[in-house]
RNA sequence: GCCGAUGUGGCUCAAUUGGCAGAGCAGCUGAUUUGUAAUCAGCAGGUUAACGGUUCGAGUCCGUUCAUCGGCUCCA
C-alpha cells in the first residue's frame, strides 16, 4: 500500500475509532454523522444527546477512551449488505438513515463492524484489527458547531477535529509547523509593525496607522501606474446613498443584510452605505450619452466599502466591515467580452507575479436559475474557458458548473494564508442584469440603441485582505518597494546628525521613505529599534561616512554590512529597486560599470 | 447566527484552595556620547473588557453583554 493511501485508511479508521469512543461516553442516543479525513487529520460529527457539549478539557478523555479501545485489539469486519437491510441496521441513526435513502437503488451498501458493538456506514477501506492503530499518533485540536450538510438550515451538530499521524515523530513535527505558521499571522505581526490596528468600538474596520497607511500606498500607486497603462479611468463616488439607489440596483432585494442601514422617516430619507460600488460606475456611465466609441469603458475605484457580516466571520484583515476593492466596472459590447477578459487577466498576471504569489483560479458556470440570453452566456462562458486555457493550460483551473451567479459567470483568483487556509482575492465577474436594471445604452454604428455588458473586476479583491496576504507571505519583511520606511538612519552621536540630515533629504528627494533616530539615544538602541521594524536598510553614519560621503549599510535578515558606500550608488540602489518593484534586497554593492 | 476558547498597565506575562494587583520591555526624568540587535538610576502608569450576582472578602466562582481567536455557514 502506498504511503498516501495509508495514510487515509489509518485516518479513516481512527474517526470510526473516535466515533465508537464519544458513544461510549457519551451513550447509544449519539447521532454520528460523518467523519472524514482532511489534510492533517480526520474529523466527526455528531449530534450530542440534549445538556452534552464537549469541551477542551474533555478532550483527554476522549483521546484515553480511544486509546483504551484500539487496545481491545478488535476485528473489523466488513459486509455488503442491501438497501433495507442497512435501514434496518441504522434505524436509530437519524443521518445515516438519510445517507442510505440518498443513495440510488442498486448500489451496494458496504458497513464496517469494529468490534461486535460499533457499525458504520461506510465505503472503507479500513485497517483488519484496532492492533494496526497501536502506534496512533493522534490528538484532539479543536471542536465546533458545523451544519448537516454545511447548510445552515439544517441541524447544528458538534465537529470533533482530531490531527493524525502515523508516528509521533511527524505529529511532532506537524505541531511545530503550525505554530511556525503561527508566527507569520498578520493578526500578530501587524500590530506589532505598527502597521494597522483595531478599536472595540469598530469591530473589523480596520485603523490603518502610519507604517501601514504607507504599505497601502505604495501598493495603491503601484496599481494605478498598471490601470493607467491599460487604459482606465479612475473614479470615485458617494459612500451613502439613497434607499432608491439599492432598490433599483436589487442589492436591496437581495442583499440587504449585508448592508449598514441609516434608517429615516420615510424612503426618500433612508440610505446605506455602499457595500459595493457598481452602481456609481453606472451613474457615471449614464452621465452622458455613450456610443460604441466609448467601449470599452475601464472605470475604476478603490472607494471605501461596508459589509455587515454575522459576528463571528470577522478574522483580522482577511474578513472586515470595512474595505477598499481594488474595483473596476468594463462596459463592453458583446463581441469585446473576450478580448477584455484576456487584458484584465494579463493585468492579473502582472501584479500576481511581482509578489511572487501562487494562486489557483476558479471558473463558476452558468446556474439554473440564470438570466438573459443563453447564447450569449454560451458565447462569454466559452471566451473564459479558452482565456483561462491560454494561461494556466487546459485542466489547470477549477470548473464550479452552475456555481456562478445568476448575472453571469465569473473567475476567481484565490490564495492561501499561513495556515493554509484558502481565501479569494481577485475576481472577474460578467454582468447582464445590471446594464438591464439601469436601463443603461450605447449608441451602436448603425445608430440603433444597444445595451452594453458589464464586467466587474478586482486583482487584489480587498485592499485590506491582501495586504494580510502580503504581510504573512512576507513575515513582515516587505520587498523594498513596498516597505513602510524603506531606510532608517541611525547618526552614531549628536554631531552626525546634520550629516545624517543631509542624507536623508537627498534620499526623500529621490521618493525614498526614510525615518532617522535623532534621540539621544545610544547607536544600538537606535539600530534595535528599526531592525524590530523590519527596515530593509538601516544606515549607520558617523566620522567616516561624514568625510568620505558615503554611507554604511546594515542589511535586514542579517547582521551583515556594507561600508562606506559612496551616497550616490546608494540611492542608485534604492531607486533601482523603486522602479522595478523588485522582490529581492540589493544585498552587493553594484560594481561600477 | 451556531459550537468551543480567550480577555490583567501601550506590549509580553505573574498573582497557591477566593485573602494587600506585581515584574520585564516600552514611556517620562536625570546621568552616560557610545562604530552595528537591549548603559545606569529614578518616576509614573490599573474601576483586572463592561454590567450584575454569590461571599466577611472576587482578577479568581456564577450570570448577561461586548470584543477577539479556532471552526461551521457566508464572503473580497
Amino acid at each position: 500500500m502506498d504511503k498516501e493511501k495509508y495514510l487515509e485508511v489509518y485516518r479513516h479508521s481512527l474517526a470510526h475509532i473516535l466515533a465508537k469512543a464519544v458513544i461510549e461516553l457519551y451513550g447509544k442516543d449519539v447521532q454520528y454523522a460523518i467523519g472524514p479525513q482532511i489534510a492533517d487529520g480526520f474529523y466527526y460529527d455528531f449530534k450530542l444527546p440534549d445538556g452534552v457539549s464537549v469541551q477542551e478539557s474533555d478532550f483527554k478523555k476522549i483521546e484515553d477512551k480511544m486509546r483504551e479501545i484500539i487496545k481491545r485489539r478488535e476485528d473489523w469486519t466488513v459486509k455488503e449488505v442491501s438497501k433495507q437491510e442497512a435501514l434496518d441496521l441504522f434505524k436509530d441513526q437519524k443521518y445515516k438513515t438519510e445517507l442510505i435513502k440518498d443513495l440510488p437503488e442498486g448500489e451496494k451498501i458496504t458497513i464496517y463492524w469494529t468490534g461486535d458493538d460499533y457499525v458504520d456506514l461506510c465505503r472503507g477501506p479500513h485497517v483488519d484489527n484496532s492492533q494496526e492503530l497501536m502506534s496512533a499518533a493522534f490528538e484532539i485540536r479543536s471542536v465546533s458547531g458545523a451544519y448537516w450538510r454545511g447548510d445552515e438550515h439544517n441541524d447544528s451538530l458538534t465537529r470533533i477535529y482530531a490531527y493524525a499521524f502515523p508516528d509521533k515523530k511527524q505529529l511532532k513535527e506537524h505541531k511545530a509547523l503550525i505554530k511556525e505558521a503561527k508566527e507569520r499571522d498578520h493578526k500578530k505581526i501587524g500590530p506589532q509593525l505598527e502597521l494597522f490596528m483595531f478599536d472595540e468600538t469598530a469591530p473589523g474596520m480596520p485603523y490603518w496607522l502610519p507604517r501601514g497607511w504607507k504599505v497601502f500606498n505604495a501598493l495603491l500607486d503601484f496599481w494605478r501606474g498598471i490601470h493607467e497603462e491599460h487604459g482606465y479611468h479612475e473614479i470615485s463616488g458617494p459612500v451613502l446613498s439613497k434607499k432608491e439607489l439599492w432598490v433599483t440596483s436589487g442589492h436591496w432585494a437581495h442583499y440587504q443584510d449585508g448592508m449598514f442601514v441609516l434608517e429615516g422617516e420615510t424612503d426618500a430619507d433612508t440610505y446605506a452605505l455602499k457595500p459595493m460600488n457598481c452602481p456609481n460606475a453606472i451613474k457615471v456611465y449614464m452621465n452622458k450619452s455613450r456610443s460604441y466609441r466609448d467601449l470599452p469603458l475601464r472605470i475604476n475605484q478603490v472607494d471605501v466599502i461596508h459589509r455587515k457580516e454575522k459576528s463571528g466571520e470577522l478574522n483580522g484583515l482577511f474578513r472586515v466591515q470595512m474595505f477598499r476593492q481594488d474595483d473596476a466596472h468594463i462596459l463592453v459590447t458583446e463581441d469585446q467580452i473576450g478580448e477584455e477578459i484576456k487584458d484584465i487577466m494579463e493585468i492579473a498576471t502582472e501584479i500576481y507575479g511581482t509578489f511572487g504569489l501562487t494562486y489557483k483560479a476558479e471558473l463558476s458556470t452558468r446556474p439554473d436559475d440564470y438570466m438573459g440570453d443563453i447564447e450569449v452566456w454560451n458565447q462569454a462562458e466559452a471566451d473564459l474557458k479558452d482565456i483561462l486555457d491560454k494561461t494556466y493550460g487546459p485542466g489547470n483551473y477549477e470548473i464550479n458548473e452552475g456555481d456562478g451567479a445568476f448575472y453571469g459567470p465569473k473567475i476567481d483568483l484565490k490564495m492561501k494564508d499561513a495556515l493554509g487556509r484558502e481565501w479569494q482575492m481577485g475576481t472577474i465577474q460578467l454582468d447582464f442584469q445590471l446594464p438591464l436594471n439601469f436601463d443603461m445604452k450605447y449608441t451602436a454604428a448603425d445608430s440603433s440603441q444597444k445595451r452594453p455588458v458589464m464586467i466587474h473586476r478586482a486583482i487584489f479583491g480587498s485592499m485590506e485582505r491582501f495586504i494580510g496576504i502580503l504581510i504573512e507571505n512576507f513575515k513582515g519583511s516587505f520587498p523594498f518597494w513596498l516597505s513602510p520606511y524603506q531606510v532608517g538612519i541611525v547618526p552614531i552621536r549628536e554631531e552626525h546628525n546634520d550629516y545624517a540630515r543631509e542624507v536623508e533629504k537627498l534620499l526623500r528627494k529621490n521618493h525614498v521613505r526614510v525615518e532617522t533616530d535623532y534621540s539621544e539615544a545610544n547607536m544600538k538602541n537606535k539600530i534595535k529599534n528599526f531592525k524590530n521594524f523590519k527596515d530593509p536598510y538601516i544606515l549607520v553614519l558617523g566620522d567616516k561616512e561624514k568625510e568620505n560621503r558615503t554611507v554604511s549599510i546594515n542589511l535586514r535578515g542579517s547582521n551583515k554590512q556594507l561600508n562606506n558606500v559612496p551616497l550616490d550608488t546608494f540611492v542608485a540602489m534604492c531607486n533601482k529597486m523603486n522602479e522595478e518593484h523588485s522582490l529581492d534586497l540589493i544585498e552587493e554593492v553594484p560594481s561600477e560599470d
